[in-house]
DNA sequence: GCCATGACTAAGCGCTTGCTTAGTCTTTGA
DNA sequence: TCAAAGACTAAGCAAGCGCTTAGTCATGGC
């Protein structure tokens, strides 16, 4: 991984820190919950008020802690902003490649993660929103990792593409074109979602899987 | 309108600031050379830097004036963002019912929407992001100022939608949700948008116009 | 039991920030 | 011509901000 946590200067909480690896997920189960309090608490006030205007000691108050309660477990602001990136789209990283190991044929692939991939930004548009619109506040070599779990999801949805054409299953002129236009469908949910709607995040998914077989040119998808 | 600029205290700058009406836009072409100089060097910033962490010693030196020179034109930081706001919806809606009034059927109307609203957003995508990734910098009277215009943009798809079906065009479950799934083909182009990709804007646009009328199940879009 | 380490605090540092105030200079209108 | 208004400035205010420092307390290992 590019970034390791551990360019961080060796203080009393260096043995801490250092249990989590790059990608700031856990490794082991032994991420302290205080930590993880922070990251949601974090997560929580970037959403209302946006990164910047967010302070740590907004942050640190509603996790409970004092204000430098903070900088035992993550070195920096940015460093919370990263953390929740990073868990975000590995979390949707994982879910594409599941869905498309499980399913039998392209079609099914594409319909899956268009409807997982959907109800998973209406289910958390908050954080949706703030790895889109956060983005630009990491580091440059944090944003560098940030968007090889991008393109990982990427290339993904563009092989399901390019397996559905080589079976005639979709008709696609461009294909990068299309993958972002399916990619588009599912993550500007979160910036039109809102709980209350009429339309449940399910629901949501499942429209968008038939949309998105509409994109793909999906044979059946025009009837 | 909801909003009244008026509503500042009088100063010795009621006069000139109380040229613009609520949106923010010219009513004549007296509007100040300077104003608009503030605006655009606003725009660059919060573009670059995100609304919070922008400063308006930046944005005033952007534009040639000093700290306090921004409070002649603007009452605020946020009235910036308001006016930019205001401006980039009151284009987008004016293109959009410009043309829809301009097309013949609704599939034309449809494909001239998406490809026009596609191309603006890849080429003014620095003030696309304002506007998405900054809208809940706003007061909560902008806010709705700014949802009423998104409001019409929406309705107006909509109609078009409704136009196209009614004469059996268009072939659509779901017209609320295939709206959102056709608006987020052509703003979401400014989150993934970036100078020198191979693609053009122009392209972008057509492309775009080509999906969005395989998403309305336009007759001929299967082929 | 003792010492080292880790989790956390209160206090504070040095700097920044949106905005105001009191002034100067230029332009406009009577 | 003169006074008022408008465009703008330099200076400063009051509050805030990310982060550091020096300390306390609890826990774990020897």
């Amino acid at each position: 991984m590019l970034v390791n946590m551990t360019d961080r200067a060796p203080t009393r909480t260096a043995g801490r820190v250092r249990t989590y690896d790059a990608l700031a997920i856990p490794l082991t189960d032994d991420v302290t919950e205080t930590a993880l309090r922070l990251m949601e608490a974090a997560a929580d006030a970037f959403a209302d008020k946006g990164f910047h205007a967010t302070t740590t000691r907004d942050v640190a108050s509603r996790a409970g802690l004092s204000p430098a309660g903070v900088y035992v477990h993550f070195a920096s602001k940015e460093e919370l902003l990263f953390s929740i990136c990073m868990r975000g789209h590995t979390a949707a990283r994982d879910m594409i490649v599941d869905a498309a190991a499980a399913a039998d044929s392209p079609v099914d692939a594409l319909a899956a993660i268009m409807t997982n991939f959907s109800r998973w930004h209406a289910e958390h548009y908050r954080v949706g929103r703030i790895v889109q619109y956060e983005f630009a506040h990491l580091t440059p070599a944090h944003r560098e990792a940030v968007m090889g779990l991008r393109k990982e999801i990427d290339a993904q949805v563009r092989s399901v593409l390019l397996d559905g054409i080589g079976r005639g299953d979709f008709v696609i002129d461009d294909v990068p074109h299309t993958t972002l236009a399916l990619m588009s469908l599912c993550i500007d949910v979160a910036r039109w979602y809102q709980p209350g709607i009429k339309r449940t995040p399910a629901e949501i998914g499942e429209t968008n899987g038939r949309l998105g077989l509409r994109l793909a040119g999906a044979r059946w998808a025009a009837t």
